[in-house]
DNA sequence: CGTTGCTTTGATGCCCGTCAATGATTGTGG
DNA sequence: CCACAATCATTGACGGGCATCAAAGCAACG
C-alpha cells in the first residue's frame, strides 16, 4: 500500500539526471508531478485499472507483470530509476505494477500530461521516444522468449543487468529481483534459473556471493553464449 | 524489391477508413505520403537500417521479424491494412520488414512526418496512440511465447485472426503466411504448429480446406483452449 | 531456536524439437 | 497440356531440454 503522498515543491529534487539519456523536454515535467512512495510489494496500479496515472521512478525497482487467469506470470519490465511506466497513450492500464522493493516515484496525472503534452511539442515527442524505447525492448524480449534456450535467456539477463549498471558496480551486479521473478521474466520455471546459474557459477563465468549478487567474471563468454555459440 | 514508386495526388484513396479505430487527426497524413509497392517477399526495410522512412499498409499483409546471427527468426507482428510500422521514433529501425503478400503502402518520410507531428499535436497524439497499441499488443505477445502451451499459441493465434478479420468472412479466415511464418510468430517449429492445427480439425473444433483458409467451427471451445482451460 | 519463506539440488517424465520421409501444391519449360 | 522440379505442408519416430514433483539447505525474523 502506499505509505506517504505529498506534493512536490517546484524547486524539488530535478529529475532529468536520474537515468537514461540526458534527456530534452522533461524539465518541464517537474512542474506537474507528486512524490509517492510505496512500501515493497505494495501494487502501484493493476492491470485494467483506469489509467488516470503515469508514473516515473526515482528510486527502487519496479515489475511490471500480467497474470492469466489460472496464475501463470510474466514479467515484461523492470523499470528502475528514470524509467517512465504507465505511460501507454490508452485508456486503462495493460499490466499490473509492483514495488520490488521500496519506491519513490513521481506520479503525473494523465489529463495534466495530457495537457502539457499538447502544449509542449517537445514533451510530447520526448515521451514517444521513451515509448518507442519500451517498444524495442519488448521486440528483444520477444525473440528471447520465443527463440533462446534457456541457458541463452539466463546469461542475455545478466548481461542486461550489467549493461544497466554500467559502468558502476566493478563488476558486481545488485540483483533485487528474486529467482521467482527472474524466471516470470525469462518465461521458465524458478528450477531452470537456478540450475542454470549454478552450472554457469560452476564454469567460473560468474560468482554468486549471495541471492542478491552476481560477479560477472567472463564477460566474453557470457556474451558468445547469449549470441548462441555454445 | 519495390515495383512502382508514385506520388500521391491530393484527392487520392482517403486513408482513414482502411482498418482500426475511425482514426482523429491522420487525414493530415496524406499530403505528406507516397504510395509505394512492393512485391511479395520484397524487403521493405532492413533491421538495423536508418529509419528515414515510415509506413502504413493499404493492402497485402507485412510481417515484422528479427534474425539472430544463427538464422533463428522471431516475428513480432504481422501488419495488415491500416496498419502503421516503422513508426518508432528512434534513428533505426528494430526489425525487418518483409511484404508477405504483394503490398501497397503509404510511405512517410520520417523528417516530414516529425515536422508535421510538431506542427500538429492531434497528429503527434494520434501516432502515440498507435504506438501506444503496439506495447499493448507486444505484452500480449510475451505472455504468449512465456507463458503459453504449443497447443494455446496456437489457438490464440487463430483466434486473433478470427478477431481481426471481424464480422466479415462469415468463419472463414484468410491465413496469408506459411505455416514456417505462424510458426515464427509463436516461438514453435513447423512440425509443431502443422500437428497442433491437424490436432484441432480432427477435434472437429476448425475446418482447413487449404493452406491458406482456417474455418472456425467452435469458437467457443476455442477461447476455453487459450485461456488454459483443457 | 523454531518458524517462515526463499533457494538449491535431485529424480522423473512429458512436451516439443529434431530428423526423416511422404504428400500436396505451385511454377516452369517443353 | 503435361512432366518435372521446387517449394511447402504433413505425418511419424525418436530424443532432449525443460517442467514437474519432492526434499533438503539456508537466511531472516520473531
Amino acid at each position: 500500500m502506499t505509505i506517504a503522498v505529498r506534493t512536490v515543491s517546484s524547486s524539488a529534487t530535478p529529475i532529468a539526471p536520474l537515468g537514461g539519456a540526458p534527456d530534452e523536454g522533461l524539465n518541464a515535467l517537474q512542474a506537474i508531478g507528486t512524490v509517492v512512495r510505496f512500501a515493497r510489494n505494495a501494487t502501484i496500479f493493476n492491470d485494467g485499472d483506469d489509467a488516470d496515472y503515469s508514473y516515473r521512478l526515482i528510486s527502487g525497482t519496479v515489475r511490471l507483470c500480467k497474470l492469466m487467469s489460472d496464475g501463470r506470470r510474466q514479467i515484461a519490465e523492470f523499470p528502475v530509476a528514470g524509467d517512465f511506466f504507465g505511460l501507454e497513450w490508452l485508456d486503462t492500464h495493460a499490466f499490473t505494477a509492483e514495488a520490488l522493493t521500496d519506491v519513490i516515484a513521481v506520479r503525473y496525472l494523465r489529463s495534466r500530461l495530457d495537457r502539457l503534452g499538447r502544449e509542449r511539442g517537445d514533451v510530447q515527442r520526448s515521451l514517444m521516444t521513451r515509448l518507442s524505447h519500451d517498444l524495442w525492448a519488448a521486440q528483444n524480449h520477444l525473440v528471447m522468449l520465443g527463440r533462446q534456450t534457456a541457458r541463452e535467456r539466463v546469461v542475455s539477463f545478466i548481461l542486461a543487468l550489467a549493461e544497466r549498471a554500467g559502468a558502476t558496480g566493478g563488476g558486481t551486479l545488485d540483483v533485487p529481483m528474486s529467482r521467482q521473478d527472474i524466471a516470470d521474466y525469462l518465461g521458465l520455471t524458478i528450477e531452470t534459473v537456478c540450475r542454470t546459474i549454478s552450472d554457469l557459477k560452476r564454469q567460473r563465468l560468474i560468482d554468486v556471493p549471495n541471492r542478491t549478487e552476481i560477479v560477472v567474471r567472463d564477460i566474453e563468454k557470457l556474451r558468445d553464449i547469449a549470441e548462441g555459440d555454445f
